[in-house]
RNA sequence: GGGCUCGUAGCUCAGCCAGGCAGAGCAGCGGCCUUUUAAGCCGCUGGUCGCGGGUUCAAAUCCCGUCGAGCCCGCCA
């Protein structure tokens, strides 16, 4: 069974109303890890569904999180947001609201491409809208009990000065740096770092993470939440959380979902904060919302996912064959109905490249050499099949059918003899097995190693000395086409 | 020190929850009219399921132990 509808059916032993909470930061680039979790709910999201539960999706931007430090992609003068919320903090490109929203703005637009449809709260505004004010009252209230529990699980002592709420300072604008000295119905009071003294409302501040988290799952009644290792390990938040939310917040925990890391082959884990990443708006761009889907949904979340770009087109091409058994990782992968026909990616990215992508020529090819083709899906389809190529393709995988006027390079007689013959040879029904073993014959006939001929017709094909599979490349062309372009070839050299 | 995950064919992994003849893809080898490239077809090779014990008619699967790898344990996905 797949790890989605184990779940599914765990949840709803508990009940058949599910809210699954997510909670990216978006303090940097948000990549392919972090979208592991959205994808987690939403595997979950339909599973859930398909079963006749109901279910919503929660995203908590934590909009209001400080800056932890000045990340190697910023300009040394965010050196002065250090400590700050990031809804306060300038937009790096000036395009935006602030510094949360540039991050935030382009991975919400992907998770509509990945068909993740989810419920946004902004940490900000939930806070400044005051509804973590019945839970900031509570925790400050039950301060020793939480710094209690907070020393139990974890093993440490929180220092004298601790306090489940974090004031920003009116003078310098940082959250972390201040302390709570007194509070009042209607108050809290702080001292900060920077020297100011004074107090804020319940609307100006905000629980420190481990308090946070328990608090947001009564206050939007979470019932599930995928969370990274971290969080999971023993002492960690998940387990501060739990206790937190039965002895405090007096409400149960939600069902957890623990996943792993995903790490880029060769380089490691994804890191927004050392710049590693695939942000997750480029990879919708160049890859097929399905495909970047069933990337993380064929794995079980507790495990690593080593992506690497260059073996993506046999990742493509699995997803491809699993499409027709009708397997269920492509099935929670699939986003809208799209219909697949039995074109490959890969022949979508050689094709396309001899048609120029001009989708008429295209589609010509397609049916000339007997592809049955679903218009819509092959022009989606090639669109990605372009970028892809663009962005991810070896170099060795690129071509382009030239002019005959832009072929400079050289041909040796025997080659020339070969092009001559083999357009004598070529009938207009022969198939790309036909084609392929044509040149054999021709070759030998000639006197001249396969491998040469195979020169010869790319060179003048393409002006150089490699390329697709001849075969149905040249099939591709059409063999009419073939003849006269070889034809010309041999005229213009003799 | 604590925790989680992983260990099955050369590589990537499925199978484990719910015990019943050890699987797939890739790679390799052979063939498809003697040969190229990241798309083909047919066939073949290849595994003490990390190791040790236990339960069982039966264990990759359940239990106990052990070794190895990776990651996590202020914040972080």
């Amino acid at each position: 069974m797949h790890w989605a509808d184990k779940v599914a059916e765990e949840l709803l032993r508990r009940g058949d109303k599910h809210r699954i909470a997510t909670g990216i930061t978006p303090s940097g680039h948000i990549h392919l890890g972090n979208l592991r979790e959205m994808l987690t709910a939403d595997a979950v999201r339909r599973a859930l569904e398909d079963r006749g539960g109901k279910v919503k999706i929660i995203y908590i931007a934590d909009t209001f999180d400080p800056l932890r430090k000045r990340y190697p992609f910023l300009p040394a003068e965010y050196d002065k947001y250090v400590g700050m919320p990031l809804s306060r903090i300038p937009c790096p490109c000036g395009e935006h609201k602030n510094y949360a929203e540039h991050f935030l703005e382009p991975f919400l637009e992907s998770l509509k491409i990945l068909g993740i449809d989810v419920e946004v709260k902004r940490a900000d505004r939930m806070y400044k809208e005051g509804e973590y004010e019945k839970a900031i009252k509570i925790a400050l209230r039950e301060k020793e009990k939480i710094k209690k529990i907070l020393e139990e699980v974890t093993g440490k002592k929180c220092d004298e000065s601790w306090s489940p709420f974090m004031p920003i300072c009116e003078n310098c604008g940082r959250i972390n740096s201040t302390k709570v000295t007194g509070f009042n119905e209607k108050h809290v009071h702080y001292v900060c770092e920077c020297g100011h003294e004074g107090e804020v409302s319940y609307r100006e501040g905000k629980l420190g993470w481990r308090i946070d988290w328990p608090a947001r799952w009564g206050i939007l009644n979470i019932t599930c939440e995928p969370m990274g290792k971290d969080h999971a390990a023993a002492g960690g938040s998940y387990d501060t959380g739990k206790r937190l939310a039965r002895e405090v917040f007096e409400i149960e925990p939600p069902y957890p979902v623990v996943y792993e890391w995903i790490h880029l082959k060769g380089v490691g884990a994804m890191k927004s904060s050392k710049g590693v990443v695939v942000p997750v708006r480029e990879m919708v761009e160049v890859l097929p919302p399905e495909i970047v889907r069933y990337i993380i949904i064929r794995s079980k979340p507790e495990r690593h996912i080593d992506f690497d770009p260059a073996t993506l087109l046999d990742l493509i091409d699995e997803f491809e064959e699993a499409y027709t058994r009708k397997d269920r990782s492509v099935e929670l992968s699939l986003v809208e109905k799209v219909n697949y026909c039995k074109v490959p990616f890969r022949h979508l990215v050689v094709v396309g490249q001899i048609a120029n992508w001009n989708f008429n020529r295209v589609i010509e090819i397609l049916r000339r050499t007997e592809y049955d083709v679903d218009v819509e899906d092959v022009k989606r389809r090639m669109s990605y099949a372009k970028k892809w190529l663009e962005k991810f393709a070896p170099e060795r995988m690129k071509f382009e059918v030239r002019d005959i006027k832009e072929i400079n390079v050289d041909f040796s007689k025997k080659e020339l003899e070969f092009l001559r013959k083999f357009a004598e040879e070529v009938k207009n029904d022969m198939k790309a097995d036909d084609l392929h073993n044509l040149v054999y014959v021709v070759a030998s006939r000639v006197g001249i190693k396969p491998a040469k001929a195979f020169n010869a017709i790319y060179k003048a094909v393409l002006g150089k000395n490699y390329g697709p599979r001849a075969g149905y490349f040249m099939e591709s062309l059409g063999t009419d086409w073939i003849k006269k372009r070889f034809i010309k070839v041999v005229e213009l050299r003799s």
